[in-house]
DNA sequence: ATGGTCGAAAGTCGA
């Protein structure tokens, strides 16, 4: 039987609901992976996705900012929650799947600005996010999905400019490197490049400054699926619902669905 | 080279 994940990062949940319930409406999803919730677990709308059919959830909020949630069709057992910056930001949890799959929903850091450590804390700070999940990565030992906002497009096809954007933080080389070596760690299968392979561009974000995202087209691919590789063959399809990135009041990141015979 | 737009929140900060 077909189960298909969805990550996207929403932008803040309570401001968001239509745009859930049009996802719904549009495509089939079983489990979704929310990044950037943007509110305290008991300010989260739970009725609302209760009322979607979405009964089970796993949720791991703060205040104001980041904040990621699972919410499911099927039964979840709490797997695990990472904090890899040890500051109290809420950005990577993890569900068993009644299979024994462990789902793991990670907002990294977006890193300011300026790409460089010594000027941008920020810049530092998700580099050692990655650097910390690299180091935890390499002993996973159960079969796992690593997907969210990773907040770095690695390919020169991920971005509408490669060579505009090497000294913008989410492309830099150091950046690159060091979610590769993330990917290495665990010979992650990137299901986006696997279903759209280069040079095909592929894009999940574009900025709400462009005056006309679609006409500019100056996207990036910042959401991605990662499975390890016993799941490799379990995956059978990989979409990115570009159209939200259109829908009223939308997110900026548009859902990224896989479609798995689990 | 800069600013452009969002959300959360109540002045700005982070993205």
């Amino acid at each position: 039987m077909p189960i298909r994940i969805a990550s996207w990062n929403i932008n803040s949940v309570r401001a968001r609901p239509h745009l859930i319930e049009r996802l719904l409406d549009t495509t089939s999803v079983d489990i979704l992976c929310l990044q950037e919730t943007k509110c305290e677990d008991n300010s989260f709308p739970a009725a609302a996705f209760d009322g979607l059919g979405f009964r089970h959830r796993l949720l791991a909020g703060q205040r104001m900012h980041h904040g990621v949630a699972i919410l499911s069709r099927l039964p979840l057992e709490p797997a695990y929650r990472h904090d890899w910056q040890a500051n109290g930001e809420a950005r990577h949890i993890a569900a068993r799947l009644p299979n024994g799959v462990v789902l793991h929903n990670v907002y990294v850091p977006a890193g300011g600005d300026i790409p460089d450590r010594a000027f941008n804390p920020k810049f530092g700070q998700k580099l050692n996010f990655l650097q910390r999940m690299t180091d935890w990565s390499g002993t996973l030992k159960e079969p796992s999905i690593l997907l969210g906002d990773f907040n770095i497009a690695p390919h020169p096809e991920d971005v509408w400019n490669h060579k505009a954007l090497l000294d913008v933080v989410s492309h830099t080389p150091i950046e690159v490197e060091t979610l590769e070596q993330l990917q290495k760690s665990h010979d992650w299968v990137d299901l986006g490049r696997h279903f759209v392979p280069r040079p095909e561009k592929l894009f999940t974000w574009w900025s709400y400054r462009a005056q006309d995202w679609l006409a500019s087209n100056r996207g990036r691919r910042l959401d991605h699926i990662w499975v390890s590789p016993e799941l490799f063959g379990t995956a059978r399809a990989l979409e990115t619902l570009v159209p939200a990135r259109g829908w009223d009041r939308p997110s900026d990141h548009v859902p990224l669905i896989a479609e798995f015979d689990l």
